[in-house]
DNA sequence: CAGAGTCGTGAGCGTCCATCACTATGAGCA
DNA sequence: TGCTCATAGTGATGGACGCTCACGACTCTG
């Protein structure tokens, strides 16, 4: 409890204030697009590792199969993917991005840089080179406490 | 779609990610502790305004009063909180914590500080300064988007 | 004191996300 | 050819959150 506390104290408000910010925003603007957390994780997933079987899926965002059954039919039901045939097992499915679905990402990631100008654009450039020194000096150390990101 | 954007795309990157894992922590810790988010956020609000009735913990926290119902149901069933006689109106309780909610906030408080200490301990001053400074101006940037607390 | 407004709750509903147990179908090997 | 294992689907649960509507208990005001 020494007096860099109410130094760090304050740091870490902020870094609190704008995680809650920040995601309350996400959140927001996915229900406008009809998405859900869970499904939008799904969708980032199809447009990494390209149409996959659901067992896969499963695998990569770590949760049981049959939670992603439930994504994957609300996905289906809104449009932003299909359930195409496997080629080789006729047992599984290759989930694929619809058209509707790929534009959904791609929204996604043309809203994210929009709003990297908003915030981004009226900045110093040394106050931007500060902050993403900090950032980054942030990450190692949580790295380095073993928080990573899931995938 | 100028030459700063993938500067921006950069610094936004670090950011979600920030957040994501800030949230993860946070939430995880909480479950660990037999809370859930909205009951923490419920414990706080006790914590700044005292104890209080039901109708001014739904308008502090912009739920409806039922959902106060709920949650406070949940707070009492595990201990953090009771429902007090209100002295001047019969018709209302004053939620109040109890000694472990009490201590459960200063648990989370006292587990804060820590956290910054592990987060910025060992981040040379200027860093941090550039860092916080960062922080300011892209919450200063929010606000005026109209992205604020709730609270 | 009667009527109107307030506080909290019961009942019911919906969403999201996750689980386990079980089944049907197909793959793959001895 | 069979037998076993893998893939998904269904059904049933459960918890956290949020909502509305209706109502009893109570306060307050004319």
């Amino acid at each position: 409890m020494d007096a860099h506390d109410s130094v760090y104290a304050a740091a870490l408000d902020r870094l609190l204030l704008l995680t809650v910010l920040l995601n309350d925003d996400m959140e927001r603007g996915l229900r406008e697009m009809g998405l859900t957390p869970s499904r939008t994780t799904m969708l980032w997933m199809l447009r990494r590792i390209g149409p996959a079987p659901q067992k896969a899926l499963a695998e990569a965002m770590r949760i049981a199969p049959r939670t992603v059954t439930g994504l994957v039919d609300g996905l289906v039901d809104t449009g932003f993917v299909t359930r195409e045939a496997h080629p080789e097992d006729r047992r599984a499915f290759l989930v694929t991005l619809t058209p509707k679905g790929t534009a959904a990402v791609e929204k996604l990631e043309a809203d994210q840089r929009e709003f990297g100008r908003q915030l981004f654009g009226r900045m110093p450039a040394e106050r931007l080179d500060g902050l993403v020194a900090g950032l980054d000096d942030v990450l190692a150390t949580l790295h380095g406490l073993g928080l990573r990101s899931p995938y």
